[in-house]
DNA sequence: ACAAAGAATGAATAATGATTCACTACTTAT
DNA sequence: ATAAGTAGTGAATCATTATTCATTCTTTGT
C-alpha cells in the first residue's frame, strides 16, 4: 500500500469541504439558492465542479448543508436572545427584535431561510428551522401564561402568528422591491412589528 | 379575400382560450404554478402544446393571466366581507374569515398566491395582489382609527401582519405538513388566529 | 525513483421542459 | 369547387444546468 490517507491530507480536504460552503452561503446570500448555480460556486471557490461533487452528494445534499448552517446562526442568536433577564414579554421581545434585525440586514439570505422554495431536502431542512422558531417562542409565551404576564392562549397558534406577521413584514415582496436601504434607520419599522406582535400576545397597549 | 374571421370563430376561439385558462387553473390548485407543466396543461385542455402558444405569448404571459383572475376573485370576496354593516373592528373581522376560510378550502391555491415564487411577470402580479389587500385592509384600519375603535398606528404595517399572521397560520409549511383535514371543524383554528390579529391591532382583550 | 492510491479536472452527457415551425386541417368568400 | 387565409398539430429544437467519468495530477510509502 503506497498512498494512505494522512492527516495533512484530511484536513486540506476538510479545508477544500469548508470553502465550498462558505462559497455557497455567499451565493446563496447574493441571489438565494436557487440561482446559485454550481459552476458559480466552484468559480468562486477555485475547483472544478466535480470537485464538489467530491465533496457533496449532490447539489441538494450541499445546499440542505448550507441552510443547516445558517440556520442554526440564527436560531443560536434568538435562544441566546431569550435568555436574558426580565419576564417573559421582555425575553420575547428582545427575541423579536434579535430576529428582525437580522433579518433587515440580511434580506436576501432572511427571504432564502423563511420563504424561497427550493427542492425537498431544503424543505425539510427549512421544516425543522420553523419548528425551532416556533418551539422557541411557544416556550416562552407558555412561560409567559405562567407568569402572568401574558392572558391564556394557543401558544403555538400564537407563535406561529408571530413569525408570519415578521417574515411578511421584513422578506414580503413589498419590502424586497423597494431599493435596498442599507444603513436606513428601520427601527420605526421594527417598532411597529413589535408592537403588533406584543399587542396580540398580550391584549394590552403599552 | 377568401377567409375572414366570424363571429362564430371568434367564439370559438374564446372558448378555447378559457379552456386553457380554466386547465391551468387546475392545475396550479393542484400543485402550484411551478408544478404546472404546458404538456399537462395541454393534455387536460385536449389541445396540442403549439395550441397554447397561439392564445399565450408564452408560459409567464398565461400564468400572469391566471394568477390575475384567481386574485381578483379572492379580493373581491374580501372587499365584499368589508362592504357590511358594523364598526371597523367588526367589518375587518369579517374579512379575515373570509380570507382565512377560502385559504383553508384552497391551500396550494392560496399558498400559489402568496408565496409560491414563479417569474418575474407572476411576481409582478402578486405584488398588485398584495397592495390590493393591503390598500383594503389599510383604509379599513383608519376608518377604524377615525371612529375610535382601533388606537393610532402604522395602519400599512398593520396590514402587513395581518396578512403574514393569516398567511403563515394557513399556509405556511407548518400547516402544510399536517394531513389534510378536508372536512374537519377548523374554526378553532381560525378563531386563534383572529383573535391574535384583533388584539394586535387594538390591543384589546375580548 | 517508482508504483499504488486517491483527488481533481472539466468536457461530455443527460435530463428536463419550454418553445418553434413546417405541415395539415379547417373556414370562409367567390 | 377553388383559393386564400387562419387555426391546430406535435415532433423536433433549443436552452439550461446538474452530474458523470475517463483522464491527469498529487500524495504517500517503499
Amino acid at each position: 500500500m503506497a498512498y494512505r490517507e494522512t492527516e495533512k491530507m484530511r484536513q486540506r480536504k476538510a479545508l477544500a469541504r469548508e470553502k465550498i460552503i462558505n462559497c455557497t452561503y455567499e451565493c446563496v446570500a447574493e441571489g438565494g439558492f436557487r440561482s446559485a448555480r454550481i459552476t458559480r460556486i466552484a468559480g468562486l471557490a477555485e475547483v472544478a465542479t466535480g470537485t464538489i461533487y467530491r465533496h457533496f452528494e449532490s447539489r441538494e445534499d450541499l445546499f440542505a448543508e448550507v441552510f443547516q448552517l445558517a440556520t442554526q446562526k440564527e436560531v443560536d442568536k434568538v435562544a441566546e436572545a431569550l435568555n436574558t433577564s426580565g419576564d417573559a414579554a421582555a425575553r420575547l421581545e428582545a427575541a423579536l427584535r434579535q430576529f428582525a434585525g437580522r433579518a433587515l440586514r440580511g434580506p436576501v439570505m432572511a427571504w432564502s431561510l423563511l420563504a424561497e422554495p427550493v427542492d425537498p431536502k431544503v424543505e425539510e431542512e427549512r421544516l425543522a428551522y420553523r419548528k425551532a422558531y416556533a418551539s422557541l417562542f411557544e416556550k416562552t409565551i407558555r412561560e409567559g401564561i405562567t407568569e402572568g404576564c401574558f392572558p391564556d392562549q394557543n401558544a403555538q397558534q400564537s407563535s406561529t402568528c408571530l413569525v408570519g406577521a415578521i417574515a411578511e413584514s421584513l422578506v414580503g415582496p413589498l419590502s424586497l422591491t423597494q431599493p435596498n436601504r442599507e444603513n436606513e434607520d428601520n427601527d420605526p419599522l421594527v417598532d411597529a412589528i413589535i408592537r403588533f406582535c406584543m399587542q396580540g400576545l398580550t391584549g394590552t397597549r403599552r
